[in-house]
RNA sequence: CCGCUCUUAGCUCAGCCUGGCAGAGCAGCCGACUGUAGAUCGGCUUGCCCCCCGUUCAAAUCGGGGAGAGCGGACCA
């Protein structure tokens, strides 16, 4: 695989091809990052940018994830020493999941956010930036119900991170394509190039296929569970036999999540899958790619309860480490 | 600073006028049927009715005070 499929691989969207394509041609020493707002416990969510960051360490990059407090703070998610907490058991579970521990830098937001010199920027960009622009870009992060005047200087702060943590490509799931666009667009106006950007797919419900895979509501996966609980949570999860299903009675488009699961989380981190399948039902199958274990659920040969087995398996496997360490931690 | 509206199950809301066991839809959970899930059937669960005080035999409901949210207006030498 070059430098360009490695780095694009299983992204929903780059902005833009052509920046990204010029990082490819030489990759080492590159910089990119992901934000993540402390929470604790790592969950599916955080573990599909993780698996992009490993992506880009082997592709040569050098990747800063950075905690941030400030905007966790800001978004409302609790006291700032409770925030802080949280964030150093974060980065001992990314490093569990698999992130190099030599090739990946951990800063935390409250190192340098509230610097003069960022400040004076960040006050730069709200000069430059309508409350609704800011309010849009937030609509699919916000927590609560009330727009609060620190989730409009949120994005902002997001946009110079990427300016003060020197990156050549931000990361971040879908929810994040917008406060990227809005970084695009703003940065120009203190003299900043624009950000090249990589987004990664949501996953869909668990439970129902629709929508966005949500930690606060329904059903998540994290590295608090146990294998009975990813067992129970996988095999109750929706799964017709088809990559491409039907929409629900409301006409809302529905995904499988299990194959998402398979093509997002277990493909790039295992080699070969190996789907367990009693005698009766003919064996063992085994697997080099996705695209053929999705051929396999489509034609039948695959069936739904044997794949979630297996899936049960490989993701229990990516969180055993994280789980071990929040035992660690708990003790 | 003034005024108006809203707050009831996880969610959307009804009930309030005219006081009398706390409701519906959706979601969720459990079974049946499928070698998974979903769909379909059958069953079940869910509450600080925003808070405090008062009236009453009895308050989600009436009165007073307060909080939170939404909207409008005024002030602007």
């Amino acid at each position: 695989m070059d430098a360009y499929d490695r780095i694009t691989r299983n992204a929903s969207e780059v902005v833009t091809e052509d920046e990204v394509r010029t990082l490819a041609e030489s990759p080492d020493g590159k910089r990119a990052y992901v934000g993540y707002e402390p929470s604790g416990v790592l969950h599916i969510g955080h573990m599909l940018t993780a698996t992009k960051l490993i992506d880009l360490q082997e592709a040569g990059f050098e990747v800063t994830v950075l905690l941030a407090d400030v905007h966790a703070y800001l978004n409302d998610k609790g006291t700032f020493e409770e925030i802080r907490q949280t964030a150093e058991r974060m980065k001992e579970q990314f490093i569990a999941y698999g992130l190099d521990e030599e090739q990946t830098e951990f800063v935390l937001g409250s190192e340098f956010q509230f610097d003069r010199e960022y400040t004076l920027d960040l006050h730069a960009l709200e000069l430059n930036t309508s409350m609704s622009r800011a309010e849009r870009a937030m609509s699919e992060i916000k927590s609560g119900e009330t727009v609060k005047v620190s989730q409009a200087v949120y994005p902002l702060m997001q946009a110079l991170d990427i300016v003060y943590l020197d990156v050549d490509l931000a990361i971040g799931g879908m929810e994040q394509r917008k406060v990227h666009m809005l970084a695009r667009d703003t940065l120009p106006s203190i003299g900043e190039d624009s950000p090249t950007c990589l987004h990664t797919p949501l996953i869909a419900d668990l439970g129902s296929g629709v929508g966005k895979m949500s930690s606060s509501k329904g059903v998540t996966i994290s590295m608090e569970d146990s294998t009975e609980d990813i067992e129970q949570k996988v095999n109750s999860a929706y799964c017709p036999p088809t990559a491409d299903p039907e929409p629900d009675d409301e006409g809302n488009d529905r995904e499988n999540p299990v194959l998402q699961i398979f093509e997002y989380h277990v493909f790039p981190r295992f080699e070969t899958v190996v789907v367990e399948r009693p005698e009766k039902y003919g064996g063992n199958l085994e697997y080099d790619d996705y695209e053929s274990l999705a051929a396999d659920l489509e034609s039948g040969e695959l069936h739904p309860a044997d794949a979630k087995g297996a899936l049960a398996n490989y993701l229990d496997e990516l969180v055993a480490p994280g789980r071990e360490k929040i035992r660690q931690a708990t003790q």
